[in-house]
DNA sequence: GCAAAAGTGTTAGGTGTACACCCATGA
DNA sequence: TCATGGGTGTACACCTAACACTTTTGC
């Protein structure tokens, strides 16, 4: 490859993956301990450096499979960060992004190797370097992409029941929601396919499973539709 | 400073930057012919090598003074752009931020020092490597924002009239507005004072000046109030 | 006096929100 | 039979969107 431009500076560039999921309802995020100086000890997202043969892209998705084991999550940018003293080991640029994920599918193996617990994001506490800015940032722009974008889904299992998926929305919003209106507006939305199948496991009488239709939210975007609950 | 992570691979940074402004009715972007290998002539957004000595937003800060000749303008990161091939160059990943600039205070004895030329974001076709999917992108968050936060008018004088402000927002949105709805919404706002001055230039009646006043914006914003136009 | 742009209120329809009871089931 | 969570419809308030005429002034 041509080399024009040798003469500039170059930087490490890091991915900073928030990996989150949903349990007990409540939104939870993956944390790790730094098993490595500096700042060995601290709490902290997890990252990784970047490399010379991938995009930021494959980066987050090596990352994400690397502690969570599962491949094909639903990810999105948060943003690049570059103040200059934000690393204290050396300057690092970072690009930020975050990842919804099922946890079911989570690799249960992972959290003894790479040191991580899953956080109740209203427990997360002080996190090491800008972290928690990433976090704040992150939460925020997950909140308006889940309010105008079914995205939400892949925080749920394939199956699900709209109790669950009514508590997930409570645990975005952080306020409770009227039963009614909610599923008046998931039903007039039309993108869920209700199942045979009931869920017992949490009530005697037994909610009925749903799966998310993606075939008809596509359309409904080819269409410029926002969706909002 | 120690150096910890000497092992890990580094990249050139870039930040692009896509200069935005109002004239005649429509939105205008800085766009500019490449004076240097590679791709030299092809058109492309206003950018620069981040140094090792400053943040991302002071890269991009002194590359917008340095193509307009203005200070402490609005602007807004739009993403990382990181895939393998896309400076043809060498690889180089790219900060992606726009700015709103109030195109009387443009020094336009740049437009010759540059070979950069305002375009009407309409007609401005064909840019180099992947400068479409910037503007595009960029457009649609500028969209987002100037709808939620009262921003656009960063891209008016000091002083403005409301049959201005009405068609920069006819502008922003791609189609025309309601008079009578238009002014009555931003009265509710309550963020706008009236001078006792009109501007004459277009009418023989005259429109008021009036001021956008930002310690009141200011107080909304603490409220948590978004306003929608 | 007339052309040309600025300025000004009301109404109907639609959207969001509050609210209470019956159902199915396992223990 | 009863305790528990699942499921269902309506009425009102608010917000959005449509709409036409008067005012000012330079020529």
């Amino acid at each position: 490859m041509v080399r024009f431009y040798q003469q500039e500076d170059k930087f490490l560039l890091s991915v900073d993956c928030i990996i989150l999921g949903f349990k007990e309802n409540a939104i939870h995020v993956l944390i790790a301990k730094r098993k490595f100086e500096p700042l060995k000890g601290e709490r902290s997202l997890l990252g990784g450096f970047v490399r010379k043969t991938e995009s930021l892209n494959e980066a987050v998705a090596r990352v994400v499979l690397e502690y969570t084991g599962i491949e094909n999550v639903y990810m999105e940018q948060v943003g690049a960060y570059g103040d200059v003293g934000r690393d204290i080991g050396e300057r690092v640029v970072s690009v930020v992004y975050y990842a919804l994920i099922d946890m079911e599918l989570y690799d249960e193996t992972l959290e003894e190797k790479h040191n991580a617990r899953w956080m109740n994001i209203k427990d997360v506490g002080t996190l090491t370097l800008d972290h928690n800015q990433f976090l704040a940032d992150t939460l925020q722009l997950m909140r308006r992409r889940t309010t105008t974008r079914p995205v939400g889904f892949n925080l749920l299992p394939e199956k699900f029941t709209l109790p669950q998926l009514q508590s997930l929305y409570e645990a975005i919003y952080g306020r409770p929601l009227d039963k009614r209106n909610f599923r008046y507006k998931i039903q007039e939305m039309d993108i869920l396919e209700k199942l045979e199948e009931k869920d017992k496991s949490s009530s005697r009488k037994g909610a009925y499973y749903y799966r998310f239709n993606k075939e008809k939210y596509d359309r409904l975007l080819e269409d410029g539709y926002y969706f909002s609950l």
